[in-house]
RNA sequence: CCGGAGGUGGCAGAGUGGCCAAUUGCAUCAGACUGUAAAUCUGACGGGAUUUCCCUACGAAGGUUCGAAUCCUUCCCUCCGGA
């Protein structure tokens, strides 16, 4: 029996409900990434307004600081953060990444290629390593060491008091070569049946009422068929509550590399079981929501729209001038604004848009004023959740490919 | 009026004989941001031609020198202290 159950389809996207320890979440769903237990710059109730239904939490960081045995005393992550909604704890495979391969190869999971890095993302030494047992770590705090095993991040995310938990994953760069990849890959496979394995008995002692914590398991992969279909094959074949689809996608810039995403993501979900929830893992641009939900996904989280906020990047519609080039974003920083009455979006309806002006933005963040941060994240935040939300309802009412056409 | 300090690119502010079209910060412009080492990072920023090129430039005008934002003279202006 599932936790998960579609209520509606029009073409391969689809309508559906979680059924979480923390209440239902209806899909599609945007998770807002809060990664040290906290959206940055919003507090729950922000986050409440904004529509957000679940949101992301990490392993990595908050086993670091403060602590998952301190989460675990102050009552779990929930309770310690004040947030009462669902949380899925990513189970610090990412940071495998990004403290390692992204480092070493200039490159990030997505569009990245030999000739297109980014020599910016090297920014010190390598501070994680990739061994059987898990994944070694210098703490980018205070440069001690730390092991990550599949194990161990159970136990962490377990003791945060996770919802959904995922298993331990290398993700894959893209400029990891064939005989990485298929090494790389039997090494995850392994993990996550440790992962889960450890992930069972925990979870047996760690109470029994309602439904408790569930395990998505992930599809890793780079950018190749074959090695797509093997993996979907593989996670299919395992017992999950959930499938998070990470690894890397495609080795060109821009568009090219959006479109690896659609295609990655065209050749995996038909090979996954219609009853379990299908996750992207860190995808959440306004086009990539689209082609991702249109080919079945049902899950997204993304720290795009919350950094975007920060750095001056604020989401508006199309009928506003959002479109594919320019990433359906604003830059608040534009003197163009310096006067302008309006609100970034006038069809937004979020808290900041029904109160500030562009002008008035414009000058906090240049001002570098805290408040900016709140009002930025709110807008953004509220935005890609609505506009999930939005997709979600268009899919009930089979009126996806219309609301698609007026955004892409 | 006397004494002192100073006038540098949109602003602030380095530079005190050649390596200066001029450090740096801000502002401006452009770009990036997709399981958060990001309230961050990259590039442009006098004009033009656009591989080492030309022109106009460091208050103004003269001068010294092979060569000046940098030294000298006069003028104009600002600030501080004293009448």
């Amino acid at each position: 029996m599932s936790n998960f159950k579609v209520v509606a389809t029009e073409g391969k996207a689809r309508a559906g409900v979680l059924k979480t320890a923390h209440g239902e979440v209806q899909t599609p769903v945007f998770m807002p990434v809060g990664t040290q237990g906290t959206v940055k710059a919003l507090d729950p109730e922000d986050l409440r307004n904004c529509g957000t239904q679940i949101i992301l939490g990490n392993t990595y960081h908050l086993y670091l600081r403060p602590g998952n045995k301190l989460i675990k005393k102050m009552g779990g992550l929930h309770q310690f953060m004040g947030w009462e909604g669902p949380i899925l704890t990513d189970s610090g495979g990412f940071q495998a990444f990004s403290l390692g391969a992204m480092i070493e190869h200039g490159v990030k999971k997505i569009g990245r290629s030999e000739n297109n890095r980014d020599e910016s993302l090297a920014r010190g030494p390598l501070v994680s390593k990739i061994t059987e047992e898990g994944v070694q770590f210098v703490s980018h705090l205070d440069g001690s060491k730390h092991l990550l095993t599949p194990e161990k991040s159970m136990e962490i995310q377990l003791d945060l008091g996770s919802d959904i938990c995922l298993v331990l994953d290398e993700l894959l760069s893209p400029l990891h070569g064939p005989e990485y990849v298929k090494q790389s890959l039997e090494r995850t496979h392994r993990w996550e049946i440790r992962s889960e394995e450890y992930f069972r008995k925990g979870v047996r002692t760690e109470g029994e009422r309602g439904i408790g914590p569930q395990l998505f398991g992930i599809l890793q992969g780079v950018f190749d068929k074959e090695v797509r279909v093997q993996e979907a094959r593989w996670v299919t074949g395992q017992d999950f509550a959930g499938i998070s689809i990470g690894g890397s996608f495609g080795t060109e810039a821009d568009w090219a590399a959006a479109k690896a995403i659609d295609q990655t993501i065209s050749w995996v979900v038909p090979l996954l079981p219609v009853s379990l929830p299908r996750h992207a893992l860190g995808i959440g641009e306004v086009r990539d929501l689209f082609a991702c939900i249109e080919r079945g996904i049902d899950m997204f989280d993304c720290v795009a729209p919350m950094r975007r906020a920060r750095n001056g990047s604020l989401y508006i519609g199309p009928k506003n001038g959002g479109k594919v080039s320019n990433k359906y974003t604003l830059s608040i920083s534009r003197a163009e604004f310096t006067a302008d009455p309006r609100p970034v979006d006038p069809g937004c309806s979020c808290y900041t848009c029904q109160n500030f002006s562009k002008a008035y933005l414009r000058h906090l963040y240049l001002a570098k004023e805290l408040l900016y941060y709140r009002l930025a994240t709110i807008h953004n935040v509220f935005f890609i959740v609505n506009l999930v939300k939005s997709i979600r309802e268009a899919i009930i009412d089979h009126q996806f490919e219309l609301l698609k056409k007026k955004w892409v």
